[in-house]
DNA sequence: TTGTAGCCATTGTCCAGTCAATGCGGCCAA
DNA sequence: TTGGCCGCATTGACTGGACAATGGCTACAA
C-alpha cells in the first residue's frame, strides 16, 4: 500500500476494503479492524483510515456501531409489487415462483395509519388535475416489519369525492381504499406509475430509520377511471435496502392495436 | 448559527444550505459560497465546512468543480418504460402524455455495442435456469445522449440458442434482438422485471461518469416464452438523476381468473 | 491575433491532536 | 441472582495547520 498507484491513500484503503467484501473474506455482518488497527497496518493517520470508512458507508457497504466498530451491512429485501392491488394472484409462474422466494413470512407486520386534510403537494396536485386551492384527503401509512419501519405509503384522494366516506377514518381498510372508491362510483382501471431513485430527504430518513449510504425509489402511481379522472396519487418511499420492486409484463394480443 | 440545538456543526451548516435550495433562493446551476467565506460566517474551522458540503454532495444536492467552487446540482430525467419492448404504443392517454413531456426531443442520442461469449454471472444463471458451465451470448451496450452516458444494458441468451444468429453481430439490430429470437422460434410473450435501488460500483461509477450521490436503479428484465422457458435477461443500470422508470397498469378483465 | 507561461483562487488530501458520546462488560451492592 | 454504577474501548466532532492539484485569467511574446 502506497502512494505510486496515485490514487489518494484513503481510495486505496477503501478499495482494499471493499475488494475484501466482494470477494466475501469480510462477510455480511463482519466486523472491520478497528481504525487504530488500520491508522497502524496502512501508516496514515486515523482522520485518513475516518475517510476511507465514511465512503463505503456512504456507499451503504458497511455501518458503524459505536462504539462496537464498523461491520458489513446485511441485507434482506422484500417484494414491493404494484400490480398486486389490479391482481391478487399473478399471472405467470415465474411471478409466482419469484414473490414466494422472497415473501416476508414468519416476519411480523404492522401499520400505522393518520389521515388528514390537506392542501396536495405540487406534483400530486397537477397529477390529479386540481385547481390550486382544491384540498385532498391523504391516508399516510407507516409499515413496519417485526418492529422496523419499512416504507412510507400516502394515498392522496381528492377532497370533493371520498369526504365522509370510509377512507376519512383511520383504520385500516380490509377491502382496500380502491373498493372503497369504487363504491363511490370511482373504479379505477388504469394506473400510470413513476418510479425516481434518490438520496432521503433529512425527513425520510428520520421516518423510515435509514442509514447513510441508503438510496430510496419514490413510486408515485396515478389512478384513472375509465373515463381518465384521476381520483388517487400513491406515493410509496421505498428504502433501496429493504425492497425488491417487481411487475410482470405481457406481449399484447395483436388485436389490441387502435 | 450555535450548538444550543444539538446537532452538530457541520449538521447544521447542510441544514441551513439545504433549506435554501428547497426554497429555490439557492437555484440549480447556482455557485455556493466558498468554504473559506463559510467558515468566517459560522466560526468554524474549514473542515467542519468541507464535512457538511460532503454530506449535500453525497446526498445528490450539490457538485463540486474545482477550483471554481460548489454548485447546486442540475437535474433532467429522461423516461426508461421497459413496456415499450412488448407495446410501442402506449395503451392510455395518461401515459402518452407522460412520455411526450419527457422525451429526449432533440437530443441526440449514440450507442457502443459489444458481443462477447462468457460464463454468466450467478444472477443471470439463476434466471436463465443454466447449469455451472453453461455459457451465454451477451450484448453489452452503453447508451449516450449528448456525448454523456445515459445507461448501461447488457442483455444474455443462452448461447445455444442464438450461436451463429444475428445476436452476435455488434452491430444494431434494427427490429430488435427479440424479434430476431421470435425468428429462431423463441418469441417472449412474458417478462418479469425486477427493480432494486442501490449506490452504483466503482466499475459502474466509472462507466457512467457517476458524481458522487448519485444512486442507480439496477433492472433484470427475465423474457420467457409461452411455455415457460427463459431466454433472454436483461440488466440496465440507470443513475437515479437521469432517468424517471414508467409503467402502465390495467385492472384485469375478471374473465382472465383461472 | 494567437499562443503560452505563469499567477492565483479554490478545492483536495493529509496530519496530529483534543474532547465528547456511547454502550458493553465487569464489579459491587442489595 | 439481580440491578445499577462505572471504566474503557471505540467512534464522533472538531481544530488549525500544511501542501498538492486544478483550471481560469492575465500578461506577455510570437
Amino acid at each position: 500500500m502506497n502512494r505510486l498507484g496515485r490514487d489518494p491513500m484513503y481510495q486505496q484503503i477503501a478499495d482494499a476494503l471493499r475488494a475484501q467484501i466482494d470477494v466475501g473474506s469480510l462477510e455480511p455482518g463482519a466486523k472491520l479492524p478497528t481504525e487504530a488497527e488500520m491508522r497502524d497496518k496502512y501508516g496514515v493517520s486515523r482522520e485518513t483510515v475516518r475517510k476511507a470508512l465514511a465512503l463505503l458507508v456512504n456507499e451503504g457497504l458497511i455501518v458503524s456501531a459505536r462504539p462496537q466498530g464498523h461491520f458489513v451491512r446485511r441485507r434482506q429485501p422484500m417484494v414491493f409489487r404494484p400490480q398486486a392491488e389490479f391482481r391478487k394472484r399473478p399471472w405467470s409462474p415465474e411471478m409466482d415462483a419469484f414473490v414466494t422466494e422472497y415473501s416476508a413470512e414468519g416476519r411480523e407486520p404492522r401499520q400505522e395509519i393518520e389521515v388528514a386534510i390537506v392542501e396536495p403537494p405540487a406534483d400530486v396536485a397537477k397529477r390529479l388535475h386540481l385547481e390550486s386551492g382544491e384540498l385532498v384527503a391523504v391516508r399516510k401509512r407507516v409499515r413496519y416489519l417485526d418492529g422496523e419501519p419499512f416504507n412510507i405509503n400516502d394515498s392522496y384522494f381528492p377532497l370533493n369525492l371520498v369526504r365522509d366516506s370510509e377512507i376519512m377514518r383511520p383504520e385500516d381498510i380490509g377491502r382496500g381504499a380502491n373498493e372503497v372508491l369504487a363504491e363511490l362510483g370511482y373504479r379505477q382501471v388504469r394506473a400510470l406509475d413513476e418510479l425516481y431513485v434518490r438520496m432521503p430527504t433529512p425527513d425520510e430518513t428520520h421516518r423510515l430509520d435509514l442509514g447513510p449510504g441508503t438510496p430510496v425509489a419514490y413510486h408515485i402511481a396515478t389512478g384513472h377511471t375509465e373515463e381518465g379522472k384521476p381520483v388517487r396519487v400513491a406515493i410509496t418511499i421505498l428504502p433501496g435496502d429493504r425492497h425488491v420492486i417487481s411487475y410482470e409484463r405481457r406481449r399484447e394480443i395483436p388485436s389490441e392495436e387502435a
